[in-house]
DNA sequence: CTGGGGATGGGGCCC
DNA sequence: AGGGCCCCATCCCCA
């Protein structure tokens, strides 16, 4: 899997969203319930309320988002000269509802990574838990977890990935174990809301839509990515030719086939 | 080659 | 502390 994203960045100042905004807003859009149930194994939860007044985040971009590229410097655009950037962030799609709590299932979760405790984990159920690699030391003495001198990587015995928290490592080793199973296909996934996003494919279902034209997305991402194409300004410029790109991959791909070099 | 949609994975943050 | 949700990133595929 070439995707790497399971080594902690360095300190990104990302931008924080106002959730508590986002949860209090009215439901507009909802699951098909009955047939997302059907598709979803005990694990996952059922479908949302979706958030109708959740917002998009502002389209001026941190440089440190894309250290390669060269985001446009939306920032200098005077604000009357971004109505569009305005516009787009006040789309009345969104919320994935991308999971919520399941409405108590009499079983417990197949999963074994249900709501245990970390310190229940540690003491007894650490061996037990799979995917995780030889105890670490705190474990077998936890107040030394609090001292930064004494701490230890978790391992992930899958590859042997090291975390800072027994957390981390957990929710990295649901990517090796994949306890969400879509009950249609059976693909396997590593978070609910993953699954959740993968039986919007089954079930057609695209709560996401777009503001400036017909369509409309299964996945809150994909808007974002959409949204792009109808702005003027993109947010990637190459440095060579200045040509800008709705995504960091189309710039990398232009740069990767050979840029130009001259303005286009 | 470019542009864009679809799908998916992972870390971070908030509750 | 853990779950839920968010955003970002990326790959694949097609027009």
């Amino acid at each position: 899997m070439p995707r790497s994203f399971l080594v902690r960045k360095p300190a990104c100042s990302r931008r924080r969203p106002n959730y508590s905004e986002l949860h209090d807003s009215s439901p507009e859009f909802t699951f098909q319930q009955p047939y997302d149930q059907a598709h979803l194994l005990a694990a996952i939860p059922p479908p949302e309320v979706l958030n109708p007044t959740a917002s998009l985040p502002t389209l001026i971009w941190d440089s440190l988002l894309a250290p390669q590229a060269q985001p446009i410097g939306w920032a200098s655009l005077l604000p009357q000269e971004i109505p569009k950037a305005v516009e787009l962030t006040s789309l009345s799609d969104e919320d994935s509802g991308k999971g919520s709590q399941p409405p108590s299932p009499p079983s417990p979760a197949p999963s074994s990574f249900s709501s245990t405790s970390a310190s229940s984990l540690e003491a007894e159920g650490y061996a037990a838990f799979p995917g995780l690699g030889p105890l670490p030391k705190q474990l077998s003495g936890l107040s030394g977890a609090k001292d930064p001198q004494s701490r230890k990587a978790f391992n992930c015995k899958y590859c042997n990935k090291e975390y800072i928290s027994l957390g981390a490592l957990k929710m990295h080793i649901r990517s090796h174990t994949l306890p969400c199973v879509c009950a249609t296909c059976g693909k396997a996934f590593s978070r609910p809301w993953l699954l959740q996003g993968h039986v919007r494919t089954h079930t057609g279902e695209k709560p996401f839509s777009c503001s400036h034209c017909s369509r409309a997305f299964a996945d809150r991402s994909n808007l974002r990515a959409h949204l792009q194409t109808h702005s003027d300004v993109k947010k990637y410029q190459c440095k060579t030719c200045s040509r800008t790109f709705s995504r960091m991959s189309l710039l990398h791909k232009h740069q990767e086939s050979g840029c130009s070099g001259g303005p286009r």
